[in-house]
DNA sequence: AAAGCTCCCCGCCATA
DNA sequence: CTTATGGCGGGGAGCT
């Protein structure tokens, strides 16, 4: 699920535009990673992205206002960045004719590269290399309708702010990619940095209802179907728990199989997935908030055993929650060693 | 370390 | 007819 191979090492990421691109969209994200790389830098870990403005040719990039972007960088399937981000634009289907090159990029690219993500209509040039083939995506909800019917093979969710499907990552619009700037920080650099971040740019990332600030990944996967959404909370507030299928179709009233459906079709995830990935968070949380023994974190989390939890960890970021430790806030204490 | 066991999930079909 | 739900059995991942 997360890419994640090398947290706190330089992340490369380019920002893909064209002419006609919306300028609003791809100064957010590029705002973001500005600020996280201002924070890192006052933290004296140098600096974590590498921000460029790429695209089919170098030179000045016409946007949808009067301001050009100069793209420093000609995309290439040889030098891959760890990130791409493609920007949408309001003519979108024009924009696709006119920039074969980027689809054919993202074509060659899309198996290999770390992240690859568009902004609101930047989906059409996913979908249009095949990128999001089976996979779930949201886009900007007035093109919605033109996304799902131009490629069936494609799960358009009209209603979701963000996506991400493996390695895919798409949004509706202006403040969602932000959002989903925020969250590639999250997962790179913490919650802590992303949640200043945010700050910094005086956005608000959605939350859970009454539940203490949490993942902003995991927030985008919250239902608006009524009970769902109860059950999420439910879910986030009771991790430490024992999370048993058949007691949580119990609590809806319904039986296991039909649990699986709904809840798969409201959030795309199946019910234990949802609560690894809420424990998951909640563990990177107190790791790096505080100096909670491992063992105490299993605990808390609902993971149980510090092996349940290594291994979680292992399988999504493939470090262990030591490793975790350690790149992120600096040497583990002896009394964890 | 390996083997068995448990739990989650899903395809398929029945039912309402 | 379509849509929502439930039951059954198997496959597979992860746990002991």
């Amino acid at each position: 699920m997360n890419h994640l191979a090398r947290p706190g090492a330089i992340q490369a990421v380019d920002i893909i535009v064209y002419p006609g691109f919306k300028a609003l969209e791809a100064i957010g994200p590029l705002k973001v990673f500005d600020h996280a790389n201002g924070h890192l830098a006052a933290r004296g870990k140098g600096h974590g992205y590498q921000v460029c403005i790429a695209s089919a040719r170098t030179g000045m990039v016409a946007s949808d206002t009067i301001m050009s972007l100069e793209a420093a960088k000609q995309i290439n399937s040889l030098v891959l960045p760890d990130t791409a981000i493609v920007v949408g634009a309001h003519q979108i289907e024009a924009a696709l004719l006119r920039c074969p090159e980027i689809v054919a990029w993202i074509s060659a690219v899309k198996g290999r590269i770390g992240r690859l993500a568009a902004l609101c209509t930047g989906s059409f040039f996913l979908a249009e290399a095949g990128a999001l083939d089976g996979k779930r995506a949201a886009t900007h909800s007035e093109a919605a309708a033109r996304l799902r019917d131009r490629y069936p093979a494609v799960t358009v969710d009209a209603g979701a702010a963000f996506v991400r499907a493996d390695n895919i990552w798409t949004c509706a619009g202006v403040t969602a990619g932000i959002d989903l700037a925020l969250a590639m920080v999250e997962d790179d650099f913490g919650r802590g940095l992303a949640l200043e971040v945010a700050r910094d740019l005086g956005v608000c990332p959605r939350r859970p209802g009454g539940q203490p600030p949490f993942s902003i990944t995991l927030s985008s996967q919250m239902s608006s179907h009524p009970k769902v959404r109860d059950l999420q909370d439910w879910i986030l507030a009771h991790l430490a728990d024992d999370l048993s299928t058949p007691m949580l179709a119990q609590r809806l009233a319904m039986s296991e199989r039909n649990l699986n459906r709904v809840f798969q079709r409201e959030t795309a995830n199946t019910p234990a997935e949802f609560i690894e990935k809420a424990r998951f968070e909640l563990a990177r949380r107190l790791l790096e908030d505080g100096r909670s023994p491992f063992k105490l974190v299993a605990a808390r989390t609902g993971f149980g055993t510090e092996e349940r939890m290594r291994r979680v960890f292992q399988r999504r970021l493939g470090i262990t929650p030591r490793a975790y430790c350690e790149r992120l806030a600096g040497p583990v204490p002896a009394s964890q060693a």
